[in-house]
DNA sequence: GTCAACACTTTTGTTGACAAAATTCCTGCA
DNA sequence: TGCAGGAATTTTGTCAACAAAAGTGTTGAC
């Protein structure tokens, strides 16, 4: 009864002991890859037009090439890698106009974003962000210390997302955000755009300070309309 | 001869010359897949909480289980399918918070989505869809033809999706849209509902013929809100 | 009669091999 | 030398078998 089963071909041995023969980890998962790669691609580290090899990947990362298959498939949906047929996965060049598009979108969804923060929280809750924002951050900018100045401004990014609480809302602001993180450094170092965009946080944060959802989503609109026109009217130092 | 062989290498015969030995037909993509699955999940034809067994829809699609494993991960990608490790993929079921975060998200993308469709094209060009607002529609829902009235609603939104000319803007109403399908019907059904809908449709509308984008968004943002408000108000029927 | 442990079945996850397409490299001809 | 044609190599796509996990049914002790 219990025996005797399995009929299909293949005679018994097939001895495979031995699970990572190469690497002595464990192997690596999908959502582990996918964070790598995408790292890499946001950093540049693998430039836009490049090849990603899936034998490569799968060698690098000690496991087999259906999982790295899946990773790719994971990068694509998110539109961070372009894959053709018989081709193979390149990772995507944004061009100026996707550029605009990106803009058009984070407009409406982070001036949503800044409404249900406001809505969702205590006032209070975002004094501390208004005061850094009027002051430290100021210095920073002067004294062009661009990294520090990235870090807490994600950083109120992403307390904004959470504070939003529309898990929807975070993963497509997610999307369209890395997209862009190359651009950040370079819109950052146009004349006086970074310090028109503080003034234009310090506002968006005052009105949240004062609990007002619908001015703190118009601030927001009006602070990423004007970044936009900064990268319209620069747009050939851009790219 | 068939058995047995297959030493490791490659030897030279390996005559697999059956492509499809069951359907005859040649296999369908990964992309056909998801379109059937999709179009079965909108129409509750598989309804929420229902598990998809792999080997099934292989059998079923004539493909193999790869392929239909590629397809549950655009699924998933896309939110129409919850996969647990080793248990397999389910249709998600959504849940009223869920409703009320699309609903968000509906009102600031569709707004922006009327606001550019107006920028991007001449103002005549929605004559025709106002005059079929003010006037057949009405009708429609006086008597009831709800299928019509949704299919033509539809036709309005893929060509105002169509005008706005941002892919990505697209891509996102999509996902969104395809989730709240399953109940277009039971709120177009809730009373008085069907009429007001139609009378903001027209609202927004004059203002796109008369080419305020701007204007067109606000009312399009408003219909979206009032829409929430009313599924607030008789969730309980809806859920 | 109830419940826990165990064996069996079903279903998902992963792997290596094979097939097909595209690219590269080589050869022969003008 | 330049290049068209074609073999050889690389690279991606697909498949069926194998392994592991979860689910299910049965038996036996109390």
């Amino acid at each position: 009864m219990p025996a005797s089963a399995r009929p299909k071909t293949r005679a018994a041995a097939s001895p495979r002991r031995t699970p990572s023969p190469r690497a002595s980890r464990k192997p690596a998962t999908v959502a582990q890859i996918v964070g790598v790669l995408r790292a890499r691609i946001a950093r540049q580290d693998i430039p836009p037009g490049a090849k990603l090899r899936e034998t490569d990947l799968a060698e690098e990362f000690g496991v087999a090439r259906t999982r790295i298959r899946d990773s790719l498939a994971a990068l694509e949906q998110r539109g961070l890698v372009e894959r053709i047929p018989n081709r193979g996965a390149v990772v995507t060049r944004l061009d100026l106009s996707q550029v605009f598009h990106i803009y058009e979108l984070r407009e409406v969804l982070e001036g949503l974003c800044a409404r249900l923060a406001t809505e969702r929280t205590q006032p209070e809750r975002w004094q501390r962000e208004l005061e850094l924002f009027q002051g430290p951050m100021k210095e920073l900018i002067a004294s062009n210390e661009l990294d520090l100045y990235i870090e807490r401004y994600e950083a109120l990014r992403r307390a904004l997302i959470e504070a939003a609480g529309n898990p929807l809302l975070a993963e497509m602001l997610d999307t369209i955000y890395e997209k862009t993180q190359v651009l950040i450094r370079r819109i950052l170092i146009l004349p006086g755009r970074a310090e028109i965009g503080r003034q234009q946080h310090v506002a968006m944060l005052e009105a949240m300070v004062r609990g007002k959802a619908e001015l703190a989503e118009l601030r927001r609109r009006e602070g990423l309309k004007s970044a936009r026109a900064h990268l319209e009217k620069f747009q050939k130092y851009i790219l």
